[in-house]
DNA sequence: CGTTCTCTTGACTCATCTCAAATCTGGTGG
DNA sequence: CCACCAGATTTGAGATGAGTCAAGAGAACG
């Protein structure tokens, strides 16, 4: 209904959306979709665009529909942690919290379908499919988190990069449902900068391990952003979780 | 109903319960209490007992009562980190998931109640008042993971440590109703193998830090386990975050 | 009063950070 | 097409914070 000038989007119905399936509104029925339709419009962002400023009014509520987001939080003097990484479906917002805990930053041309806020809480309310779904995301929100929290504690930089990097070589190879002792190829979606805040280091570490992996041939590039792995095993090993453990799933 | 030999206890009514207005029944109705008092026991674990182990069956589910445990994972190599603790009325479990993702450990006598498993999963699709306090509760939990994350991620061993004092300080003040410059004192309930376990750090480290904060007159030890922080604002300042962000809330 | 566990402290090592410079990349305008 | 520039990335050299290894001091317990 109210689109914003400045932001506007093509209107998309949720029979026809491509996150629908995933996302909060996945377990909805039609006629609860209708109600959704209703309260909902399209916001673009642009890149480095600061969708949600930790300590600010909580004003967004909605799905990601298109891009990728960053979650983050920075101390005073300015360093800086990412503490999640928000695709396509991904939940945004917090029913009932006034006060955004976190930075959100879009790292590319983001969509989101935006809900209005007051009347999301009452549908929320009232629709348990929403509220079921939106439970069972958070919880897989809070394993990922705590899973990240023994990366940050415990593992060495070598460790680190290669975790990321095996986690974004799984996503790429269940897209294409390769085998495992197939290589990957695959685009890196974020920078040195952003690995290096993902990651709790500096981007010279991130730069330095990478050359490292390269050097043991665990991984080769084609340029600073195309990574190819040759063997995705080897990957998970240097990645020093059990090898069945952690980031299979 | 069905209670553990071993491990059995007093039986406590819903209405009497010493965790009902924060647990996971917070929001419910008496007629719903009793749903719940027709599916839930109670077990007693001892210190140092593991109530669930990570990558095994997760059968228990259930608040805990009294006590307190720590939520952990550790690599193949026994590096390990904690990912959470658990107080009073905080909840243990997950629906709807076969594999326990992390373990948990009581780290003194801990009370679980205990809710069977298919009852509770089929209790709660039809309960939305345990739907969405568990949400809620859930939530919170995201909250308090991303922003330890911060602190694993970018925080120094001095900042790390003045953080887990000031979180329990404040804990205590909440309690005794004091103001911060007053001074506080409590009882740290973690061993130093513990915190480090949490901080992401050595024992060594812990132990160095703490008597650096005591050296600098931040904080006085009685002993090793009784804390003295005679000006709370002094202590946040060496946690790093800004004085008014984070952890006061 | 040993025994055992927790905690502290010291000396040294090493991984990661910091500071600095070089290289590479894509884009712009001439 | 080329020169130039700004941003991203890599690489080097040195500093340092936290880990490792080892020993000693308390405290708790039987």
């Amino acid at each position: 209904m109210t689109v914003t000038a400045a932001n506007s989007e093509v209107l998309i119905r949720c029979g026809e959306c491509p996150i629908r399936v995933q996302a909060v509104c996945a377990y909805c029925g039609p006629s609860e979709l209708v109600s959704l339709d209703e309260i909902k419009s399209y916001k673009t962002y642009k890149p480095g665009e600061t969708i949600v400023w930790a300590g600010e009014n909580l004003t967004v509520i909605g799905s990601l529909v298109k891009g990728i987001a960053t979650l983050s939080r920075s101390l005073p003097d300015g360093r800086r942690q990412m503490v999640g990484l928000l695709f396509p479906s991904d939940f945004i917002g917090r029913t009932g919290k006034r006060v955004a805990p976190f930075d959100v930053v879009a790292t590319n041309e983001v969509v989101i379908c935006q809900f209005r806020q007051p009347q999301f809480d009452q549908l929320i309310k009232t629709t348990p499919s929403l509220e079921r779904r939106l439970l069972d995301m958070t919880m897989d929100e809070l394993d990922s988190a705590r899973e990240w929290m023994l990366l940050l504690g415990r593992k060495t930089a070598r460790e680190k990069i290669a975790s990321l990097l095996a986690i974004i070589a799984r996503r790429t190879m269940a897209l294409s449902a390769a085998s495992p002792r197939d290589g990957v190829a695959f685009e890196l979606p974020l920078t040195r900068e952003t690995m290096a805040d993902y990651l709790g280091l500096t981007i010279e570490t991130v730069s330095r391990q990478i050359s490292a992996l390269k050097k043991s041939g665990v991984i080769s590039l084609r340029d600073s952003r195309h990574i190819v792995v040759p063997d995705f095993i080897r990957l998970l090993d240097e990645a020093g979780d059990d090898s069945d453990g952690g980031f299979i799933d």
